[in-house]
DNA sequence: CTGTTAGCGCCTTCAC
DNA sequence: GTGAAGGCGCTAACAG
């Protein structure tokens, strides 16, 4: 910087307000600053930048998985969110491992973010602490916990199911399985899960249907496993839901090559409207959740939540409830 | 970090000692100042610590789109292969659109990445000067640019699609077409296309059953899309090869829609061995690439070249070549 | 094995 | 609209 202000001829204050847009340099200095940047092919120290300013200008964003096209799209909701506010997005995935979940929390708050966004509801105490201790403010997403660190923009993942549930019972289906969601790691699968079990129970369906695998995602080839293994067990089984669209799709696939007639013999719905529930044929019925609106707004929050804290108040923790739409299209 | 000595009853530099793994610090001092450290909820700042050691301790990674599997595997086996450096791996999606990748360039470079990652060889001018004239080692992934930044991570996407097309011939095809490719924006698209018409025009096909469209990401609805318009135009196609797996997956369930059997009506292939073509019925013919190899070497690589500069010597350019390979399964 | 001194590159604050 | 002084929190370098 100081190279930059010997070039121009000006402080090295001078250059200083001139790389931020609301500097108060005139317009002839900041061109011939501008000029000596190029020049000089200068790059804004802001590691430097963040210790005198106390602003690290960067929010951290924690979710399970890059490649799913849920937690991607509230990503970009997120971006998009933050667009105006000078905030960089740094995104971490925790690959639904929640040691490495404390780790990257970690790892970012070394950076010293200005607030943070998480997946879900249910943390370790040390991440709680970590998140509580950190002075910024924490938006929990995609869940809607009993006990929030502080702000929340998500749904409930037990209500979704049951009400998917009971949409099936409405069109008829008296015998309905369930695939997926025995996960520890995964806390909306598992709830889910429960909401399932609730559903069964609250119609007085048949509540063993279930072909429960542990690994988290969940995965097409999953889904078709797990298909196999619910024809085997309860052939008379009229109707499946499952806890992601790509388990629904691997378990349609495998409906298929076994020449089980979708949704002549088997109904079956799936969960978070992914473009292969949309362009599958038959195409799936399916949970739709606004990811991008949880991104979007979780990200509004955080940016209201940040620039509170800069004037040195505290915004009030808020709890934002994104609808959900069951979308029946021809597997039902 | 003084309040943590003091409490401790050391001086600031052991506590910074008793924090790196490597400290030359008694066990009991340390055991003092982790107590202190835990019972304080004290973070260490990073952001002083690269002001003063120079180092900041991660590398940024550019990638067109996070909801890619290529791409988010091969983000995975760059994280791999960083596991033991030290180094986090900062993420940017620049969504395909170069002024974006420019901004996330400059946004990731004002925090001092001590090693950078791109996807691609081609570049607009001003991203090159950026990378060129950050200091740090570079390496281009997926593609093999002939006037390359530094390394080179990637394989030629010509030269795969042309591999594909070349397979299909000798399987008995002789009228092929091709979906997509045509975007500004995705230079691995239109490489894939350059290859497809390479390959037709050296064995003597028809080489304008080309539906391509512009945009980037390529989806299944494009797919579907396009496969329409194909099958209007030129319904004598007997094979289609496809950007991409979601364009294909999206062609076969268009297909299946209007009741043309694959393969025996019209053979389908796909780029990128996706999890959908490795589960769809059929299940799809494509070209795998190790998008997670590609990851695992270019992190080495780069890891590899920032440990050369800390000894104060430059790794000399390197170029690896990742290999494909075609899959045929039931669509061809 | 531990402490002291100095400074990383910028921005806050105050002065003009 | 511009400049000078000082310090952000840590670590390199050197001393003991």
């Amino acid at each position: 910087m100081t190279d930059v202000a010997k070039r121009a001829g000006v402080s090295a204050m001078t250059v200083s307000r001139a790389l931020k847009a609301d500097g108060a340099v005139s317009d002839r200095t900041r061109l011939r600053i501008l000029q000596a940047v190029d020049e000089l092919g200068y790059v804004l120290d802001q590691t430097a930048g963040t210790l005198s300013s106390k602003r690290s200008g960067f929010v951290a964003a924690l979710i399970p998985s890059l490649n799913n096209s849920n937690f991607s799209d509230t990503a970009r909701g997120m971006e998009r969110a933050l667009e105006q506010s000078g905030l960089q997005l740094l995104l971490g995935a925790t690959d639904y491992v929640q040691e490495k979940e404390e780790r990257l929390a970690e790892a970012m708050l070394r950076r010293r973010p200005e607030g943070i966004i998480v997946t879900g509801g249910e943390h370790s105490p040390k991440l709680r602490r970590l998140l509580q201790g950190a002075g910024v403010p924490v938006v929990e997403t995609w869940d809607l916990p009993t006990d929030p660190i502080e702000h929340v923009v998500g749904f409930s993942n037990t209500g979704a199911m049951r009400a998917l549930v009971q949409r099936l019972y409405a069109l008829g289906y008296r015998e309905i399985g369930f695939l997926g969601g025995a996960s520890p790691r995964d806390s909306r699968g598992r709830a889910r899960c429960r909401g399932y079990k609730a559903a069964v129970a609250e119609l007085g369906l048949p509540a063993d249907r279930i072909v429960a695998f542990g690994e988290a995602p969940s995965s097409m080839d999953h889904g078709s496993a797990a298909m196999a293994q619910l024809m085997a067990h309860w052939p008379k089984v009229d109707a499946v839901v499952c806890v992601s669209d790509l388990v629904a799709f691997g378990a349609l696939m495998e409906c298929q090559r076994r020449g089980w007639a979708v949704p002549g013999r088997i109904a079956l719905a799936g969960f978070g409207d992914f473009e292969v529930a949309r362009c599958s044929h038959p195409r799936l019925t399916t949970v739709s959740v606004d990811s991008t609106g949880i991104g979007m707004t979780a990200g509004a929050l955080l940016w209201r939540a940040i620039e509170a804290s800069r004037t040195g108040t505290r915004l009030a923790a808020e709890r934002h409830v994104i609808p959900y739409d069951i979308i029946e299209r021809e597997t039902t």
